[in-house]
RNA sequence: GCGGGUGUGGCGAAAUUGGUAGACGCAUCAGACUUAAAAUCUGAAGGGGGAAACCCCGUGCCGGUUCGAUUCCGGCCACCCGCACCA
């Protein structure tokens, strides 16, 4: 065996046996256990970042762990190619976004195979590619035929200057990234799917999901928001046109008798009405409208308001309450209209207090303490008091009898409901841009729409385009836009899909991507689905993975997929950190991984990434941490070639070892046992590497070249490499070689821990005194309580310490300490 | 603003069910080998005190529960992620 370790070289040789064995292309095969191992396919930017190897390499390790075990292990790669930044690219680079994705895709894919990674390449897919967005074009229209999708307006950001909608990246401080002039709100007809429709379920499974992240569930619950509350009908005191009445909702309908205004949105249809007549009004609404689409500035920007000049009657009160109208107040959310209870909600406390409205408290602190409602508004539940003179029988009452009393009171007049709420909006799938999947559907001349019949399908997107860098080229293109239909003259729709269709059923198209004859091949869908493990980053918590989990439910409804849910276990791995901040261009922090690669080779870099932090948390990028992990390496292929120069080992006999070498055999199986634990359930392969690291270190130890010596080494050098073939393939599939077996380790089974060899005649228990370590006791590992706390006891510091003292009591947690208290 | 998370030596981290805080690695220092360097190996090392044995302090901050808290509870602070058209 060559004395130092060549990366280069073995890298080369290692992948080369995989492709010519065809190492990991599988297909359907019930008599095996399958195991569906998936990371999140990357956006083809141009070449790969950090966080793409950490998110590919932990997905590998998994992937190779669950091949050792014995399962059919799937493991494809695929691009998610469609997208805003080619646009951009294709501009800047004076060519178009479908050469630029190919071409980036090519690179990429060359960075992924010097890698290593384990992946089916015969399953390959873009989502570019018209094989693949046919399927979804053709599920939109099935869904359109089911009533789960519908036309309305919504608003965009759009840019007045340049005439085009922006994207919410594409505003900077509210004003256009390419002219700076100051973004507006623009209502437009848009194609949106009912995700609310499945709300209740979407909320539901999230509890048969025990392999994700409780995090994650918890915000996916958040997000969709369910809430019971009150829908209930303000009347005006005059109507204005023909309209007499608006809605609101609420969730503290206990408030109700708080109200001293209500607040509508701008875009409301009485807020448009009114400022027919009124041109302050119109200025007003106008300069609402000045504002990015963006819930985060939404909440956070100054609240401004304006005196419709009308009043609305309180449904139980009958008494008169201002209507205003307010900037934050969104069209788009509930009714548009919102009950304003300054006492108890600070968002109106707040602005009640700019405007010089009414503020009264309602609800007290249930225990009776002191609230100051000039400092702030009280907005915890409490008890009712003030609760008008008409119901003074409500004071007093807490949250739910409250919420139950007023909520009968608005039912016995008419004027209420109890509704279950959902924060979750339908999914607004139209995107005004070039570079998407074509929404498949067809405009009759009177603006009545036809969903494009399957055997129309693709809606073929032109890749041999001029972007001129502000608007679609197949909104430019008038040809592109006619159609026609049994001889009718049709209008295609121009805008395409938001990506996140793609990106929400690639996961089951891998398990068939080239079937032509229909979205998913059933048998295989049924056999591979669900995925098993599915890696990728925390900042997908909420949308894909919300969107992935609605479009399965879809595909399910359809008879396409037999579960329930896309993917059984979820790992969100943590960001790649360089000097505390994100590694990103514009912070200039990057590191390139291809240059390490040349550098140290791929196991270098796949070792570090995974020894440094464990897979959820943050990675902090060190350069000395990737030679320090090169260095490891090194030291194993020292340590197995200075082994083997050593000579055969004898045949082993467990029953006979002693000393040093007993114990190394129980490190080299108390390193199975904590690495089988550590990749298989705890998923934190840091401590898995550093328990190898352990043991190579002991075998460093050993000053014993007896053949029964040689013999354990050889069981903890193997074990080591077996251990390790997950993590660095390269050198782990030379090893196995060299270390004389012909199978390739890929292919060989996960260690097995010997129970026998973990045995031990004597442990070390800590001794405490009140809590603080006073000293170490070596015992038998039979020996009975009672000794031990004689041993103890006697132990000389411990006499120390509990001098002048009474022993209270003893506390023994077996096999690890004793605790004296005393005092 | 709302929702979720994180916080432990000079640095990345470990402590798996409430049980010896700092495993493993990086950087540092000392020693061995070498003409020298690199590489490699050995050792030291949380802070403070002490010749040593050993002692005191210490897991963002304040408080609580417990024989015992990095771990559980309450309140703060800082930073990170997401907020529906970035992917």
């Amino acid at each position: 065996m060559e004395e130092h370790y060549h990366p280069d070289a073995i890298e080369r040789d290692a992948q080369q046996f995989w492709n010519d064995h065809q190492s990991f292309k599988v297909s359907v095969d019930p008599s095996r256990e399958k195991y569906y191992c998936l990371a999140m396919f990357p956006y083809p930017s141009g070449k790969l970042h950090m966080g793409h190897v950490r998110n590919y390499t932990i997905t590998d390790v998994i992937s190779r762990y669950q091949r050792m075990l014995g399962k059919n292990v799937l493991q494809p790669m695929g691009w998610d190619a469609f997208g805003l930044p080619a646009e951009n690219a294709a501009i800047n680079n004076n060519t178009a976004p479908a050469p630029w994705t190919y071409s980036n895709i090519d690179y990429m894919k060359g960075q992924l195979k010097t890698l290593g990674f384990g992946y089916d390449w015969s399953r390959e897919l873009a989502t570019c590619q018209p094989g693949y967005y046919q399927w979804e074009q053709w599920f939109f229209t099935r869904l359109y035929e089911k009533g789960l999708v519908y036309k309305k307006t919504s608003a965009v950001n759009w840019c007045p200057n340049d005439q085009t909608v922006l994207a919410n990246e594409q505003v900077i401080n509210g004003c256009c990234w390419r002219c700076d002039t100051q973004v507006e709100r623009k209502e437009i007809p848009q194609w949106f799917i009912r995700i609310t429709a499945y709300a209740e379920e979407l909320l539901d499974d999230l509890d048969k999901l025990p392999g994700w992240p409780e995090q994650v569930r918890t915000m996916q619950r958040n997000w969709i928001g369910k809430s019971r509350g009150v829908e209930m009908t303000f009347d005006l005191a005059a109507p204005v046109g023909d309209i007499a009445s608006f809605d609101v909702y609420t969730t503290r309908p206990d408030t109700l008798m708080g109200v001293t205004y209500v607040t509508l949105a701008a875009e409301h249809p009485l807020s448009l009405a009114l400022a027919a007549s009124n041109p302050a009004l119109q200025a007003f609404i106008a300069d609402c409208k000045k504002q990015a689409v963006n819930e985060a500035n939404m909440a956070t920007m100054d609240k401004k308001g304006m005196a419709l000049g009308i009043d609305a009657i309180h449904p139980l009160t009958g008494e008169k309450v201002p209507v205003w109208v307010g900037n934050y107040v969104l069209m788009d959310y509930g009714t548009g209209a919102v009950m304003a209870v300054p006492g108890h909600d600070q968002r109106d406390w707040e602005f009640a207090r700019q405007y010089g409205l009414p503020i009264v408290q309602v609800v007290a602190p249930a225990g009776g303490e002191p609230c100051d409602l000039d400092r702030e508004a009280f907005v915890d539940k409490g008890v009712l008091v003030n609760s008008g003179a008409a119901f003074t029988e409500w004071d007093g009452l807490p949250f739910d009898a409250a919420f139950d009393a007023i909520a009968n009171a608005l039912i016995a007049k008419g004027k209420g409901r109890v509704t279950t709420n959902f924060r979750l909006r339908d999914w607004g799938v139209s995107r005004q841009r070039y570079w998407g999947a074509p929404i498949p559907m067809l405009y009759r001349r009177d603006g009545t729409e036809i969903p494009v019949p399957a055997h129309k399908l693709p809606v073929l997107l032109p890749e041999d385009v001029h972007m001129d860098g502000v608007h679609s080229p197949i909104k430019a293109d008038p040809e592109w836009r006619r159609d026609e239909l049994n001889g009718e003259a049709l209008e295609r729709e121009t805008d395409t899909f938001d990506t996140f269709m793609e990106s929400s059923w690639y996961y089951a198209r891998f398990t068939c991507p080239d079937f032509a004859d229909g979205m998913l091949d059933k048998a295989a869908a049924d056999y591979w689905l669900p995925v098993d493990q599915y890696v990728g980053g925390i900042e997908h918590a909420i949308l894909h993975l919300l969107y992935a989990r609605f479009f399965h439910k879809l595909m399910r409804d359809e008879g396409l997929v037999s579960s329930d849910e896309p993917f059984t276990r979820l790992l969100c791995q943590g960001m790649v950190l360089k000097d505390g901040a994100k590694m990103s261009k514009s912070k200039g922090n990057t590191v390139d991984p291809q240059s390490l690669i040349d550098q140290y080779g791929a196991d270098t870099v796949r070792l570090f990434t995974m020894f440094a932090a464990p897979p959820e948390q943050s990675l902090e990028w060190s350069d000395e941490g990737v030679a320090g992990a090169h260095r490891f390496l090194r030291k194993l292929w020292r340590a197995v070639a200075t082994h083997l120069a050593k000579g055969q080992p004898g045949a082993l006999d467990p029953a006979d070892l002693r000393g040093q070498l007993r114990d190394l055999r129980r490190k080299t199986h108390e390193t199975i046992a904590k690495v089988s634990n550590d990749c298989g359930v705890r998923q934190t392969f840091n401590t898995a590497i550093a328990a190898v690291m352990e043991l190579l270190n002991e075998v460093g130890r050993l000053d014993d070249d007896s053949p029964q010596a040689l013999a354990v080494e050889r069981e903890a050098l193997e074990s080591a490499v077996l251990l390790l073939a997950p993590m660095v393939p390269h050198i782990c599939h030379r090893l196995w070689r060299e270390l004389g077996h012909p199978g390739a380790v890929i292919d060989a089974p996960w260690p097995a821990v010997d129970e026998s060899a973990l045995a031990r005649d004597s442990i070390t228990l800590a001794v405490q005194v009140n809590g603080k370590v006073r000293a170490q006791l070596d015992v038998a590992v039979d020996a009975s309580r009672d000794d031990i706390e004689a041993l103890a006891l006697a132990e000389p510091n411990v006499v120390k310490f509990t001098a002048g003292a009474t022993v209270r009591k003893i506390i023994l947690v077996p096999g690890k300490l004793v605790n004296i208290v005393a005092n």
